[in-house]
This record gives C-alpha cells, structure tokens and sequence, in this order.
DNA sequence: TGACTTACTGTATATAAATACAGTACCCTC
DNA sequence: GAGGGTACTGTATTTATATACAGTAAGTCA
C-alpha cells in the first residue's frame, strides 16, 4: 500500500523539500523554491506542490507562510518534562537542582522495535488501571508471553487484554470480571495479536 | 564544550519549538509560540528567542517567518509514536496510512505553562487509576479548581491527592478510603500545592 | 541606591510571502 | 480533435507575520 507515482519533476521538488528542512530546520517559502529551480514565477511551485499534495506527500496549511508537512518520514522529536526529585524541606522555590532527570516518549524509553500508540475504548482494563480515552503505546510484535498485556485485533475492533495461560488454553482476559474470555485459539472471528502494551499516557482535563 | 544554562522559561519555549518542528516539519511563527504560552503579547516571545539566540541554541534570519533553525547538541532524539486510528477489517498489514496523529510527550500537547513530571509512591491514587511507580505530568501552579488532581507539598513529602470543598473547608483527599483528608488550612505542616495533574504515563516491563 | 536582567502587555507599522487570475506550450489518450 | 494533466511565465492583490517602540513589574547585583 504504497503513495502514487511522482513525476521527474515532482520528485525533484520533493527532494528539495526534505534536503532543505534536513539544512535549516523549517520549510522553504515558495520564492525559495522558485529560486532555487530558476523559476521565475510562483504558479509553477504552487502546482508542484498541490499535485504533491493531492497525492499524499506533503501537507499544507493555507494561507501560512512555510507551512508545508512531508508526510510519512519519521521525525525527531523534542526534549521532555523534567522530573522532580527531591524535594527539600521548606524550599521555597522548585529550583532547577531539583531536576535531574527528563522524562520523554520515544523509541528509547520505550525499547527496541516499532511502535504505535491506540486509544482505549471502554472499561474492559480498568482494573488493570488503563481507563477509557487512554493511550496505550505498543511495541509491534504478533507473538507475546503469557501476562502481557497485548492489543488484538478481533474482527474489526483493536482490543487490549491480557494474554493469559489457563492449562494447555491461551486466552484472552480482561481486567474486568464483566468481560468473557477469549480463546487464542479456536475462535471465530480468530484474534490477532497486534502488539505488546510497554507504556500508557493520559491526559486529563 | 558545552552550551550557557537556560532559564526555566527559555527551556520551555525550546522545548516547544523542538517539538513543534518535529510534529510540523516546519517553525512556528511568533504569534503561534505565543499562543502556546498564553501570552498576549509577541514580545515576550522575541525576547525569549534573541535569549536562545545570543546563548548560541538557535539561529533566525531577520524579516524571515518562520525562519527558526535549532542549533547545536544532539538531543534526546527519537521519534513520536504515531496513532492508529481505525482498523480497517482484515487488513494483512498495518500500513502508514492509518496513522494520521503523532502521540509526543511535551509542552505543546500539555498546554501553556510550566511543567515537571513526578514518579508516584503508594497506592493512594489507585481508584483513579494512578498507581505506584507511574509518572504524573504537572502544571506547575498553586492553586487549583476543586475537583482538580493536584500535587502538594505536606513537609517533605510530594503527594498527588484530589482537591475537594467540603462544605466551607477545602481539604486534600486520597482516592482512596483508607488514607485521612488533609484539610488545606489549619493543618500542620501547611501543604503548598505545586501544580495540578495534566497527564500520567506509564511504563510495563 | 541604581543599574541590569528577566518576563512580560499593548499598539502600530512594514513586509515577506501566499493567493488569485490570465495566459502559453507540450504532451498524452479516448 | 477535444479534453485532461504537466510545466511553466507574468502581474496584481491580500495577509500572515516580523519588527519597532513604549511601558510595567519583579528579582539580582554591586
């Protein structure tokens, strides 16, 4: 499943795009473009860039200056939340000291491998302390040791259960006795594991 | 060889200038960064990055919109983890195109102001859905809303409690039966709220 | 005490850059 | 041989955004 074709020219334009945000950190306005393609004119970038658009390469925000995505390509990510350490008595002020340590969601907290993230649906794990509208952050993987805490994919629906051996049966459990089990094996429709649960994030109001 | 210290502020809005370029692909303009923070004013902003500037962690080319490079030091590089969203029935693969949001651990998503992270000791928190060892994101302030998640200082001791009005007392409780409410006056030693809870991660091994 | 830095609000102006509209020319393919 | 996509030029208009100047308030330093 993969993007449409460009053409030469596309490409080209493309190309340009992603060495100039790897050199200076932003996206070029389109008379940098122009320029640096000789155009003389801005009709031919703007072209360029809707039919990259409309293909799925890149996004824009119109009306906003340099605001053009590249869609797909991994990007970096930021510097964290700094963690509270001690906290001395009567302190007055939470001084920098205090952090020593920054708290930050990427692939190295996380582990090796690739991840996604889901946001759960339902009270199915609230007594494993995952509650409807949270994220679970998921290590991909299709196999997972019994006691995991995977997401599967049952029919059309992703689900997060634990994944649990009951004598020779391994089984899907949720966290809420409300829940029936479910066979790994021997069901219909049959369930996939998608992955593995490593974290989860919340956000509240 | 290292880069001159930031102030609080300076390390907040680069932070968000880091994260905004790795969800965009591309610099916020001044009047965005300003929003973020909540200011009314761009100034403030202008401030801050000819800070950054002169300290050597950006670069900007006058006149230029968004013209914002990130300089120096490899950072806690990584990438955000994408969202899956539907899922699509019998799909053999998961393909990029279900992913269309990026889940990153910073303060853009937080909102404006300033942030830590503290780990949670005990079992206090349990019934909503905190538990021991997770990490609460924190707006720093001290004052809250009743019915707010806040982080108080009882002593020496940071404690994540509710903040909840009882009639005409506001008191500090657990979610929790077995923990006592701490009344917010009156008590000894007093208990200074540090900030409010605006998220929550964990990890599972 | 006064000078200096940080951290902003508020208003006004200038401009870099996006958008819009009207063309030209060269492929394709049905 | 008409219609559609690609690949541009040229000019005009609008606007998102940077800059400038004036001011407030709190904290630090010497």
């Amino acid at each position: 499943m993969s993007l449409p074709a460009l053409t030469d020219r596309q490409r080209a334009l493309l190309d340009h795009l992603a060495s100039f945000v790897a050199k200076r950190g932003y996206a070029p306005s389109l008379q940098e473009i122009a320029h640096a393609f000789g155009f003389s004119s801005l009709q031919g970038v703007k072209d360029h860039l809707k039919a990259l658009e409309r293909k799925g390469y890149v996004r824009r925000r119109p009306g906003q200056r340099r605001a053009i995505t590249l869609m797909g390509q991994p990007r970096p990510f930021a510097t964290g939340i700094p963690i509270l350490g001690r906290v001395p008595a009567g302190t007055p002020q939470l001084a920098l000291e205090q952090y020593d340590e920054r708290l930050t969601l990427d692939t190295a907290t996380l582990g090796p491998g690739r991840h996604f993230a889901l946001q759960v649906k339902g009270d199915s794990m609230i007594h494993a302390g995952i509650h409807d509208g949270d994220y679970v952050l998921v290590r991909q993987q299709d196999t997972a040791e019994p006691g995991a805490i995977v997401v599967a994919l049952l029919g059309e629906d992703a689900t997060v259960k634990y994944l649990r051996r009951r004598g020779r049966q391994v089984r899907l459990e949720a966290a809420n006795p409300a829940y029936q089990p479910i066979p790994l094996h021997g069901h219909v429709p049959a369930p996939r594991i998608l992955g593995r649960v490593v974290g989860l994030y919340r956000t509240f109001r």
